[in-house]
Formats: structure tokens, C-alpha cells, sequence
DNA sequence: CATGAACCTGAACTCCGGTTCCGAATCTAC
DNA sequence: GTAGATTCGGAACCGGAGTTCAGGTTCATG
């Protein structure tokens, strides 16, 4: 189905690119309120030509929200990479928080209401649950976080320290907090 | 300023209570997606009939959410009636979060980017805030909450478990984990 | 350098949902 | 019971944001 694909033309190649980046700086800064003419203006093109590229808004959020998955599922297997269970966690934990926090569209694509259809699709093109799930189940093993947790309250962590990214909430004091209840096993 | 109002003609009073609990009831379920059409069809009345009652959309939630808060500040003087420090903070937090989880507007409205808004709203019309930070400060005092906890520390944990309210995920498990990092001196 | 396909532009179009407005209906006071 | 003010109804209006499309432009190929 996707078969033929001739290569872009240079030109094409050139403007989608540019259109990504616009797309991907103005919808970290203010989310999907951000409209097409905005992010074609910041382009230095006409609003048709993102259609050239993408079939809809949806789609051009789509795209950047893929690139975001792939990058947050290399820091996840940097993260696996550590020897110390903890700290893989930790290390894990915040890159993904950090990350997160610095990306509005990010964070709409994981809180946002529609809910099942981003996740369903990391999980498609990703493997970001299956090393999450791995590096739990490390820090379990060893001691180092309550026995009873579970992949999900990775989740349910995540988006707790999410809905305080903005404005005055302090997330990083929100994770300290949860951290507390969660960790095991001092030295 | 308001100072002349005479009293509402028998039906327009009858009316504007029915927009109240057709809004109530609709933005409780769906947050601010609904529209006006929908509250005006729901009520039994035009949508002349919502403007005539209030300016505009966000009139009609400013109103709703009102209600809401006063009903939450109720919550939080009768956690405050509790002797027991640690059952008051208790009492309001599942009060509180209880509260939120069965109304999307509400929660739309804490959670939602117009952040400063509501609150403000809040702090002028109840003494919410106030009788939060006194309950905080007794189970501190009584030793029960970590030394460092602070009213912020409420909101956050607050909208922590806001953001697991929808979809999957388990708030309450949420608010458990948060609780363990936070809690003092057992039996 | 010429030709045609691929691509770009941006004004115009469409859809959607909040808001208005005025004739019709309803209520209150006398 | 009736006059007159108040209120209601809902079709029409309007602005905003996504999307389309009829040319003009640029690139690749021979």
C-alpha cells in the first residue's frame, strides 16, 4: 500500500521539515491551541502546503507526538542501561517527567481526554511500556520500591507530577513527596 | 450597584433554576464541551432563555463552578469540626477529591490553563483556602503530617490524583502511594 | 534549455458553535 | 379582565479556525 513512494522532491523535503520544526516549537510552547496559519506563517509558507504533507491538523499533531515517543523510548533504554536498579528508575522517571514538562503537546497528547488513541499508538510504534515495565520490575527485585508496584502506578505517577507542570504547581516536589512513599530499602 | 433588584417573575425564577440544574448536570458529565444548544433543549427552553439569565457561556459555568465551591468549602468546615487531626486531613482530602471526581466541570475548572481565574474566584467568595491551611497546620502540629508539609502541598497532591481521574486510572491507589510519603508517626 | 510533473500559494469556502434580536407568549398589578 | 412590563423562543447572524482549490512557480529530466 505504501509501496512506490518516490522520493521528495528537494524543495518538499526542504518544507516539510520546516513545517515539523515550526509545528514542533509552537505546539511545545502552547499546546493544540496553536492554528495552521500560525505554524505556516512560522514555516515561511502558505497553510496549503502543510496540507500537501499532512492531511489534517491531526495528523501534522500525530507526527510530532511520534517523534516525541521515539525519543522518550531512547531515554528509556539509556535508562535500562544502568546497573543500579534505583537509579535506573530515577533516572527513567525523570527524563520522562523533564521531557514532558518542556512540551505542551506532549503533555496534552498523555492527559488530554481522548485518552486511549496516543497511548495506543506509542504502544504500536514503541516498546517505551515494555522497558518501563522491565525497569519496574528491577527496582521491585531488588528491594528498592514497595513490592506491591506495578507498571500502572509508574502511570499513575507520571501523570500526578503532569498536572502540576503548570503555571505555580512545583512538580518536582510533588514527585519528592510520591517518591517517599514508594522507595524502599535506604542504603 | 446591585442595589434596586426586584425580585424575578415567578417563571423566570422557575427557569433559571431549571438552566442551573440542566448546566449543572450536563458540564458535571462533559465538562465545558457542551453547548449551549444542548443546556437550552435539556432545560425545556430556547437558548434566548440561558442569555436572558446569564451574559454568556462563561457566565453559566462561572456559576456552576460557584455552587461547586461553596459546596467544598462546607466540606472542608466539617472536616474541620473533626478532633482528630489526622481524620480531618483525611476527612477533607477524600471530601475534596471525591467531590472533584464526580464532576468533569469542576475538575475542568481547577485543572483547566486558565488557572488563575477560578481560584481567584474561589478565594474571594469562600474561606476554602483558609480552612484548608488550618487543617494542614493541625495535623503537622499533632505531628502527623511530615514537618515540612505545606498548604501547596495539598493542591498538589490534590491535582495529582485529578489527572487520574479519567480513563483508567485509579485515583485512589493515587492518592494511597501520595499519602505514604507524606504521612507521620502511625499508632 | 525546454517540458511536464510536482509543488506552492493564499484567498475563498465551509462548518461549527456562541450570541443576538424581535415578535409572540406569559405574568403581575390594578 | 385587561394593560403593560417582563420573559421566552428559536431562526438568523457572525466570527473564528480548519480545509480546499485554481492558478502560478519550481524542480528534475533529457
Amino acid at each position: 500500500m505504501t509501496a512506490p513512494e518516490r522520493p521528495l522532491r528537494a524543495d518538499a523535503r526542504r518544507n516539510r521539515e520546516a513545517v515539523l520544526d515550526a509545528a514542533g516549537e509552537l505546539f511545545a510552547r502552547r499546546g493544540d491551541a496553536v492554528q495552521m496559519d500560525e505554524i505556516a506563517e512560522r514555516a515561511g509558507l502558505g497553510v496549503g502546503t502543510l496540507y500537501r504533507h499532512f492531511a489534517d491538523k491531526q495528523a501534522l499533531l500525530a507526527a510530532i507526538i511520534g517523534r516525541r515517543f521515539e525519543a522518550m523510548t531512547a531515554v528509556a533504554r539509556a535508562a535500562d542501561a544502568t546497573e543500579d536498579p534505583w537509579t535506573a528508575f530515577e533516572t527513567l522517571l525523570y527524563g520522562y517527567l523533564e521531557s514532558v514538562a518542556a512540551d505542551a503537546a506532549f503533555r496534552f497528547a498523555l492527559l488530554g481526554p481522548q485518552e486511549p488513541r496516543w497511548n495506543d499508538i506509542a504502544a504500536e510504534k514503541t516498546d517505551f511500556s515494555a522497558i518501563t515495565e522491565r525497569i519496574v520490575l528491577r527496582a521491585v527485585d531488588a528491594g528498592r520500591l514497595r513490592a506491591d508496584f506495578h507498571a500502572a502506578d509508574f502511570v499513575l505517577i507520571t501523570r500526578g507530577a503532569m498536572a502540576n507542570m503548570s503555571g505555580t504547581g512545583d512538580w518536582r516536589r510533588h514527585v519528592t513527596l510520591v517518591l517517599e512513599g514508594v522507595r524502599r530499602g535506604g542504603r
